[in-house]
Formats: C-alpha cells, sequence, structure tokens
DNA sequence: CTGAAAGCGCTTACAG
DNA sequence: CTGAAAGCGCTTACAG
C-alpha cells in the first residue's frame, strides 16, 4: 500500500508533449542522434517538474535484472564486515544497486538458510572471506570474491596480508625481538593461512629468529588460553603475534594474568585496527586493513563484471600502525 | 544477464495443465473453497518439479510493492548496530521482505544521500535511535521508530534504559557506594536523556548520594578526557557511571592515567554490553540491551502495520551483567 | 527525429 | 471450480 501513487514515464510523457518511449530513451541516456536536444530537454524538465523516478520493479521485470547484489560474509557481529558493507553500500548505490547481506549457511543468526537457492533474486555475489573448502561453488552467478585469497576462475579483491605480516615482524625485529609467539586463528580462510606464511617466512630470515605457535578461536577467552600456553613454555616468546585485534585482547589478559607487563615485558600486536585496537590500553600495535575499500572496490569489480567486461584481481595494501603495546625487549 | 532463465507461472500452468490464474490462486494459498484439492495439489507438485520461484520483480509492479524495508541507524561503524540489523533481516526473510541499511543523513560515510526521496522504493522504514529533532518525519512511509523513545504517533520499540540504569545505581549502591560520577554521551538521542534522568533520579534518592556529570563524545578519547575531568575534583566520585561500553573504555584510560585501579580504587560500569566489554581488563559490569531483539521486534511491529493492524508499543528489558569493573568503594 | 506496439511475469476482477 | 484477459510501468525493436 504504498501510500501516494507516483508520477510514471506516461505522465512524464504528457506533460513534455511527447511519447513515453521518447522518455525512456532521454532518461535512459541513450537519446544521442535519435532525439532532438530541445525535445531531450523538455522532457528531463518534465520529469523534473513532476519528481518523476522509475519504478525499478517495472525496469527489473523489462530487463530481467534486479539490480540486487548478495555479500556475503562469516558473520556480521564481527566489526570488521560493518565497514565492508558500507564500501559495497556506497558503490552500489552510485549505480542504482541495492546491498543485500546474509551470512555463511553454517552461521545460524543467518537471515536467511542459505544464500545458494535462496528467496532472493540476485544479480551478483560478493562473497567476503569464504571458508577454503567452499570456493569455486558460483556458477549460475557472476561472483567476486573478498579476502579469500586468489583464484584461476573468479575475480578477487585482497589485503597484502603477507606484506603487513612482514611489517610486524621487521618492526618487532628491528626492536630486537627474536623468540616470536604466533597466536593464530583457528579459521580455515585464506588470509590467515597467508598471515601464518609470511610470519614462518620472517622469522626464519632472521638469524637467532624461533617461532611458536598456538592456535584459537577469534574470541577472547579462547585467545588468552592460547597466549598462555605460548608463555609458559621454557623458552617463552618476548613478542606475541596476534591474528586479530580481538586475539590480542586476550594476549593482554594472559600477559596480566602472569604479572607481565606490555610493552615492557612482552609485545602484543594485532590484525585489522578495529574500534577495539584503541580502546585497549595501552594501545594496540596493530596493521590497518582497509575494510571499506574492500567493500567498495569489489562492488566496482562486480558491476565490471555484470557489463561483461574482466575485472583484474587487486591487492589492497594494510598499514602497520605502531601504538603502545610494543617495545625492545626487557633482556635485549 | 541472468544466466538461466527460470521457470515461470506459465511453465507450471502448462507442466500441471492448468491455467496461469489457477497457479497463482494456489501458490499464492487463496485456494480455499475456489480450487479443487486435486488440482492444487499437482499445481502444487509441477511447481516443485520445475523448481518454481516467483519473479518478485513483476509480483512487485503487480502489486505496487517492494517487499523491501529501509533500515536507518546512525553509523554503521558501532558494534551495536549489526545485531539490530541482523534481528531485522531474519524477521523480514521469513516473510520474504529484503533490508536495505542507511546511515542518518549527516554521516558522510552513509551509502546514500538522503533515506528521504532517495532512489530506493521502500514498503516501510525502521528508524533506530533517532535524533531528538528528527521525529515526526514519516509523513507517506509507513515507520516504526526503534530506540528513540515513546511517540504519539508512530510504533515504537524501545529499551527499558531507565530501569538498567536503576540497576546499576542500586548495584553501585549496594556496595556502598555514594558519590557518582556519570560520564554522559553528549548525543541529543532519547535514549541518553533517559540515563541521564534515571541515575539522577536514583542517586537523589539515596541518602547521602552526589551526583557529578560530564559529557563526552561517544569515542574513547573524549570519554577519557571527561572522566579526568570528573576524577580531578576536590571530591571524586568512587564510581564512575558511563553510558556506553566504550565511554567506559576511555574511563579506564582516566583511571590508569591517575593510578587508579579498577575496581578497588574506582570502580567503571558500562551500557550496552558489546563484545568491547569483555574484551577489557577488568571485564566490565554493564547492562546488556538486546540488540538483535530490538531489530526482531521492530521488524515484526512494522510487518503488522504493512498489514493495516496497529502494533502496541514494546519495550525490551535490559539486564545487569555484574563482571569484575565494580566492587567496593576504598574508603567505606 | 519520433511514436505505436509488444512483452517482461505476475495477480485479480470478471465470465462462465 | 476454472480460464481468458487486462494491466502494473518500463524498454526496445520496428515503422515511419
Amino acid at each position: 500500500m504504498p501510500a501516494i501513487s507516483r508520477p510514471t514515464s506516461k505522465d512524464v510523457a504528457q506533460e513534455a508533449g511527447v511519447s513515453q518511449s521518447t522518455v525512456s530513451l532521454v532518461l535512459g541516456g541513450k537519446w544521442s542522434g535519435r532525439v532532438s536536444p530541445a525535445t531531450a530537454r523538455s522532457v528531463r524538465d518534465a520529469a523534473e517538474r513532476l519528481g518523476y523516478r522509475p519504478n525499478q520493479a517495472a525496469r527489473n521485470l523489462r530487463l530481467g535484472t534486479t539490480r540486487t547484489v548478495l555479500l556475503m560474509v562469516p558473520t556480521l557481529s564481527a566489526p570488521f564486515f560493518g565497514p565492508v558493507y558500507t564500501g559495497a553500500a556506497r558503490v552500489a548505490a552510485q549505480h542504482g544497486f541495492g546491498v543485500v547481506v546474509s551470512t555463511w549457511p553454517d552461521d545460524a543468526a543467518g537471515p536467511a538458510d542459505s544464500p545458494f537457492g535462496s528467496d532472493e533474486a540476485i544479480d551478483g555475489i560478493l562473497a567476503s572471506s569464504m571458508p577454503v573448502d567452499a570456493l569455486g561453488r558460483f556458477r549460475e552467478t557472476p561472483a567476486v570474491m573478498l579476502d579469500s585469497g586468489p583464484d584461476g576462475g573468479v575475480p578477487t579483491v585482497d589485503f597484502g596480508v603477507a606484506d603487513g605480516m612482514r611489517a610486524i615482524a621487521d618492526h618487532l625485529a628491528g626492536l630486537g625481538h627474536r623468540r616470536f609467539g604466533h597466536v593464530a586463528a583457528a579459521v580455515d580462510q585464506w588470509t590467515f593461512h597467508a598471515r601464518a606464511e609470511a610470519l614462518a617466512a620472517a622469522v626464519a630470515a632472521l638469524p637467532g629468529g624461533v617461532l611458536t605457535r598456538g592456535t584459537c578461536a577469534i574470541e577472547v577467552t579462547s585467545a588468552k588460553d592460547a597466549a598462555l600456553r605460548l608463555l609458559s613454555g621454557p623458552q617463552p616468546p618476548t613478542a606475541l603475534v596476534c591474528d586479530d585485534d580481538l586475539i590480542a585482547a586476550g594476549a593482554y589478559k594472559a600477559a596480566r594474568a602472569l604479572g607481565l607487563d606490555v610493552p615492557s615485558a612482552l609485545s602484543v600486536t594485532g590484525f585489522d585496527d578495529v574500534l577495539l585496537a584503541t580502546a585497549l590500553e595501552p594501545e594496540l600495535t596493530t596493521v590497518r586493513l582497509p575494510a571499506e575499500e574492500l567493500g567498495a572496490q569489489g562492488m566496482t569489480a562486480l558491476l565490471d563484471l555484470l557489463e561483461g567486461r574482466r575485472p583484474a584481481p587487486r591487492v589492497l595494501h594494510g598499514e602497520l600502525v605502531v601504538r603502545d603495546s610494543t617495545a625492545r625487549p626487557r633482556t635485549g
């Protein structure tokens, strides 16, 4: 029950004294060389006077599209995905597209049972941070993968997480650290595999470098336990490299439980740079991942794809942000 | 360019050997007494065999609806609104509705310039946490207001923030606190006005109760400054009541800067119970607001409204969660 | 350079 | 109990 019936292209045609086809041509921007400039102008004026806006349902029906894309994320609870959505929605809106969000099927909190075969009619899919075993599922719908690693078949936008991890390792090594503990996310995603590899390689390249590794869920309690285990060995690490800012919060708790001051007795780093990073005390040294940019670039790539172009893979740079959670190790 | 052309109601009609009207009647659930059970069954079977799903664009065009509602929130960066969306989207999906999100116009990061008069064709609006001066704007579109206070004209769903604030005051008073500092959000929304009033009333009712008040943005640095000011007076408060968990994080920083241990030298409370509350050290005593439930109930109310019913105002209970940031004041 | 007509896939009076 | 027909508002060949 829409309150007031909006003007249609027929109304505009009548107001401008032309036919409906002419209105459609002019307003659709396909009039060059087909409609006289004077007529085009009068159509535009009429449309403006009437406050005309095309009925998307009719447009979609005629064109067979929905102008809706689906953004799939692992979870909406993680603070990381709000900005991804914002970036995607901004670019989409500029092109008259809407964005609908769905969480991965295994997430019971998700709005839809399954995005594959859901009720939603969709023009394309933006799939962010996919589980590794879910790759290559997109047969029928144009898709772009975000933060899911390079892929032969589907266009991708990724973060340069390896560079980010290397920047952290360099920063820590420069401060004098040699014994590193990696508090790694036990999540089967490309981004975490890439982080682990990059850190391992960086430490291996460091004379005297030693790396131990513990895994946990991306959750404070689990992270605290993992950090506790890492710190309880005979030659404990002097720096804890965490796969996520939230994991770093767990590392802080472990340090506090053991009476270790951060950063004087233990350096801690995060990854992502969400709000939490500056809410913690001390503020967290971490790698800033441009989440909103990921969404924006991903949507741009998807729109390209929908227009028949073949977007090249893109990699977004992550930036090391040095704050107060890292310092020289106690015993030089 | 949808990959494969889906079956239409005409295909189903042919498969079942009936007319398109009969298909529509049966699948729309309006056949009782109009179509024989046997025919209905064969239509359903045919639809299932073909994997038929109605074309929403055609449906919307015919019906004049969009089956889309707009959720307006102040910002997508705040961790509070992810769950609101999730709850709303879940209920919407159950009724075949989609949810599109927009931030308030003044937020430059928002996807649309202005939701009023945006390109989006919408059946209804869910407006969350509205600025006080933006009330009463909904003339043309059915709307439900969330977390924006009671309103004569528009159905509402709110939190019982006054009760929550009272629970905090009682908890603190029970521990022996008498000097309270309110680190209040300088945000012109009903919820914050209600919190301030409830706290003031509770402290006023407490023999020997004293309340001082400082305001800040919902942001760590600003909150820290406000807390610092409150704690620097001659008779500083022994408990800081914060309007938001993030503000509480700022209060922690102020305490640390002054060498005040939380909770032994200073009690701190938050509001909302977002992820941050348990990431902080010590974990934060706060009031849990059921954000996802707010979204779900709001959508239920809006759907009622769209069907011509008149949903009654609802108030959702906030629950005090006692953790480790509150204790007896040092000097009884 | 412009218009009349068809048709996208539905739902709903209307006729039988 | 069932079907033929109209029409929602667009866009796009097609004719002139």
